[in-house]
DNA sequence: TTAGTAACCGCAAACGATTGCAATAACATT
DNA sequence: AATGTTATTGCAATCGTTTGCGGTTACTAA
């Protein structure tokens, strides 16, 4: 857990940022997000407000921001807002999220890679798939939703 | 063109939806799309001002996502920004777009049925892929990003 | 054709997110 | 340790989008 925050500020600094106060809250509290690790905005805001009362919500968009350029957080859009996890030191993943349960797998970019060829070999496009997320209905949901329909008909 | 209307028209009136002056204005400034045939939402609303000047961008807003959920228009991403065009009635199609240009080219859905499978064999989880924009840079701005980087080198 | 009903609209307020700006504070230099 | 520079912050205004609400209007049925 320290050694995680101790790289990510190695990172800044080597970046010429500044190590703020209000910098290192938002890293400590996304690293020792609970759940499946990923938190969206508000919570990481509400969690920075109890370390430090004047933390203002632009700080911590500021930050989140800065920290996803640095590659130091990862970004993953869960629903229709945006969620920020600490990236993989275990190498990039992909994510599918369930539009029903809003749970979020991760996807080893193997999967992709054969994508990414295709549109490269056919059209000479790059695709950003860095942060991808793919949108859809996990296994258990659609269990789960079967059953539902079960008993209305 | 006209054609365009009136089966959207029918969709409409069949779904049990009222055929209001704004729907309706809405509807044909979206079918002449010129260009890439995409439009912002504020494209639209400029374009429905003139046509009818008390047009208000909520109403302009509500009609493109009822059109939306009707299977008549179109979402596509570009940027950060919602586009949307008439829903092709040679089927639908995905999209790459461009974040040098902004351009959107067409992606036939065949380039994602292997991905869709992948992920129904390997986990169970069903893909949203109706709707799906990937984002990347186009053949042309990588030649020309590439040129850039030459004369500076 | 008229009247009734509910869908729809325009307006304004609210939302999540971003940005401009003056005050502040982190860092480098001494 | 004191100083100067400038990145960063908090605040408030703003952006694009959504929503609640009272008045309006498209449609239905007499």
């Amino acid at each position: 857990m320290m050694i995680k925050h101790e790289k990510a500020i190695e990172t800044l600094r080597l970046k010429g940022h500044r190590l703020t106060p209000q910098r290192l809250i938002v890293l400590s509290i996304i690293a020792e997000a609970s759940g499946g690790g990923h938190m969206g905005v508000d919570e990481v805001y509400q969690a920075a407000k109890k370390a430090y009362p004047y933390m203002d919500i632009a700080t911590v968009y500021r930050t989140l921001h800065l920290f996803k350029g640095l590659g130091v957080v990862t970004e993953v859009a869960i629903g229709d807002r945006l969620h920020f996890e600490l990236t993989d030191p275990d190498g990039p993943h992909h994510h599918m999220v369930c539009r029903a349960c809003n749970g979020a797998f991760n996807l080893s970019p193997h999967y992709l890679a054969e994508f990414r060829d295709t549109l490269n070999k056919e059209f000479g496009f790059e695709p950003d798939l860095e942060h991808f997320a793919v949108s859809g209905i996990c296994a258990q949901c659609q269990e789960e939703d079967a059953k539902t329909k079960e008993m209305k008909g």
